[in-house]
DNA sequence: GGCATATCCTTAACATGTTAATTGTTGCTA
DNA sequence: TAGCAACAATTAACATGTTAAGGATATGCC
C-alpha cells in the first residue's frame, strides 16, 4: 500500500523543523540578552510552573533527555539559576529547584516571551492556534490520548 | 495585551518537539541499520529528489545550517553516498552529487519509509494530515507567503 | 591594477541530541 | 545475608545546532 515517498517540500518532519526554527527565532533572539539557552530556559520555566521536583519528572517536563538533563543542570547550577539536593530517603534520586536569580530570569522575560507567542496566534489566528496544538499532541506517543 | 505565558503543557515550541519527536522515533529505528544518521537520510533524499546543486541550495532544501551541512557532507563523501565538486567557473561555489551507493539506500528504505509516513496519515486521518502541513508552512518563514 | 565589499564555504567553540556503557543505590530473594 | 535484578543518574563518544570568526574567491568601483 506504502507508495513513494512524499516530496521533501511536503515532508512532516521537515515541516515540523521549520517550523520549530520559525517559532524559536524570536525566542532565542530574546534569551541572547540574558545569557542562558533555549533549552536551559524550558527547564526554568518548567520548575517556575510546578516547583521542586525529581529529575526524572522535569526531564519529561521539559522534554528533555537524561544526558542533556545532567548537562543543563550542572550549567544552571553554577550559574545559581536552580540548586540540586539529594533525596535522602532514596539517595539515588535528587530534586531540582529554582532560586530567586532563576526566577528573575523567568519574571523578568515573561512579558516579552507572551508577546512573542502572542504574534503567533496572531499569524495563525486563535482558532488555527488551538488546532495546531492538538493535532501536534496526536503526534505526541507520551500524550496520554 | 500580553498575558502570562502559556503552561508548558500548551507551549508551541514544546508541543513541535514532541511531535517532531513521535515522528522521527520509527524513522531513526528504521535508519539505525544502515547507519547513516536522520539529517544525513534528509540530506540524500533532497539530492535523490532534485539532483545535483550547490551547497546553498542544498542546505536550503535540506534544512540545515551551513556548518552543520560541511560536517555532514565530508561525513558522506568519506562513506561514498556523495561527490563533490568545485564549480570551474565560480571557485567559491561547490557541487553535491549523489552517488549509486548513495542512491541505493534511498531506494532501499523509501518503502519502509513511506509505509511510516503512511502510518501517521492513518492516525490523523488524510485531512488533518494536510491540514497540519498548513499550519506548519505558515509558521515557516522561508516558506514564500 | 588595487582596494573595499560581498559571497561561499570552512573552522572553532560551546551546547545539546542520541545511544551505549558505567557508577551508585535500592529492593528482592534464594 | 550474599547475590542479583532494577533503577537513578552520570559519563563517554559521536553527530548536530548555533553563533562567531576566518580563509578563499568574485565583483564593483576608483
Amino acid at each position: 500500500m506504502a507508495k513513494a515517498l512524499p516530496s521533501t517540500a511536503r515532508s512532516l518532519p521537515i515541516a515540523l523543523i521549520r517550523a520549530r526554527e520559525g517559532v524559536m527565532a524570536p525566542i532565542r533572539e530574546m534569551l541572547s540578552e540574558t545569557g542562558i539557552t533555549e533549552q536551559q530556559w524550558r527547564v526554568l520555566r518548567v520548575l517556575a510552573e510546578f516547583g521542586a521536583m525529581d529529575t526524572k519528572t522535569l526531564a519529561d517536563r521539559s522534554s528533555l533527555l537524561f544526558p542533556s538533563l545532567t548537562r543543563i543542570a550542572a550549567t544552571l547550577r553554577e550559574k545559581g539559576l536552580v540548586t540540586q539536593t539529594r533525596d535522602e530517603k532514596d539517595r539515588r534520586r535528587q530534586f531540582i529547584d529554582i532560586t530567586a536569580s532563576g526566577q528573575k530570569i523567568i519574571d523578568d522575560h515573561s512579558p516579552q516571551a507572551a508577546q512573542i507567542v502572542s504574534g503567533f496566534k496572531g499569524i495563525l489566528g486563535e482558532q488555527d492556534y488551538e488546532t495546531l496544538l492538538d493535532l501536534l499532541t496526536r503526534l505526541d506517543p507520551g500524550a496520554q490520548n
